[in-house]
DNA sequence: ACCAACATGTACTGATCGGTTAACCTTGAA
DNA sequence: TTCAAGGTTAACCGATCAGTACATGTTGGT
């Protein structure tokens, strides 16, 4: 399987899982879904777990670049960038295939801490949280990383609200909460 | 089966679920776990998806329980009952058995909105928007109800950052987010 | 033209899935 | 004492699980 196969096949096993679950899908219907042949995906993943850990892989580095991309595109300070967040994660919920979280949805089904898949998904979110402490460190804000852990929590809350809820509604709130979290760090300065 | 003794295999099977997931535990463990028969228990729940929502009723009733209890004894005024969501919160995270949230995680595992168990989970959260807006009230806050749900959106990420991260630091830090918003929304009178 | 590399579908493994059936055991009331 | 209710174990159903074996293309380099 050449490298672009490769990735074609970790792309659509990714959206197989995102819409349907890691345990609910099988890999006969993931051969199916993908077109890749169940003998040609257990020659380059020995198992259905290092699959799902390429897809987290792939997911993570789709998501970050997507949201910085669009956090750079809506706000050039970063005070407009920390809310701007929101504003992406709006658009977000509004795709029409938003199903919450990949890896909120990985740690709900790989609940042990000391599972790879698990591990994979809280460093995800470690990372989400240095790169909002990266912007807020531009802000000039007292604990820059607290300011960042804050908002991760926002960000979590809202998205496994707009899975739930009425999205819209979340995302203004989530906005609202964010604008009221970055305002009191920049006003202890 | 008693009434009792059905209660005791729903408080089981809970438990069992709460730790093992619900694609992940099947009816043959779950007979062995809760010690009664895989018959008894298809005599009383025609379907595991039955016996599944059985048990998020349950869950539902003891949470939303347990948390009006914990804050009602932190609390005797709204203000600090609202801020003492977040104190019940880490009581909770710091228990031996926490996993993340029995709904969160039903959520991510039946996915589409339309399916009995993504509704039950939606219907919690909303249950719990209302316990908080009730509280709202009473502090005169302008609006209760959009302060609630700023609230919950605090208290899910919480859930899910304490599942991934140090719940220790996550607590903190969703009372600190938790101050700030009830300060902000009780200025505004 | 030939060969090796890699893809494929099909069929298989043993285990487990959700759910059912049947034969047996215990209990308490008539 | 008898009988029915409701429990048990155990085997079974067809389907599907993760993963493997094998024989058959298809491909590109030499």
């Amino acid at each position: 399987m050449s490298a672009s196969k490769r990735d074609e096949l970790v792309q659509k096993a990714l959206a197989s899982f995102y819409k349907g679950g890691f345990h609910a899908i099988g890999m006969d219907r993931l051969a199916k879904e993908t077109g890749v042949s169940k003998t040609a995906i257990y020659k380059h993943f020995r198992t259905k777990e290092e699959l799902i850990l390429a897809t987290l892989r792939l997911r993570d580095e789709q998501f970050r670049n997507w949201l910085r991309r669009r956090i750079e595109a809506l706000a050039a300070e970063p005070e407009g960038q920390l809310l701007a967040i929101f504003d992406a994660l709006e658009e977000w919920f509004e795709e029409a295939g938003f199903r919450s979280c990949m890896f909120i949805k990985a740690s709900s089904e790989y609940q042990d801490s000391s599972h790879p898949i698990h591990a994979t998904a809280a460093e995800h979110k470690r990372l989400l949280s240095i790169y909002f402490a990266e912007i807020a460190q531009k802000t000039n804000a007292q604990d820059p990383e607290g300011l960042a852990r804050q908002l991760l929590i926002v960000k979590e809350g809202a998205i496994v609200l707009a899975h739930l809820h009425e999205h819209k509604q979340v995302a203004a709130d989530a906005r609202t909460v964010a604008k009221n979290i970055v305002d009191t760090a920049l006003a202890d300065i």
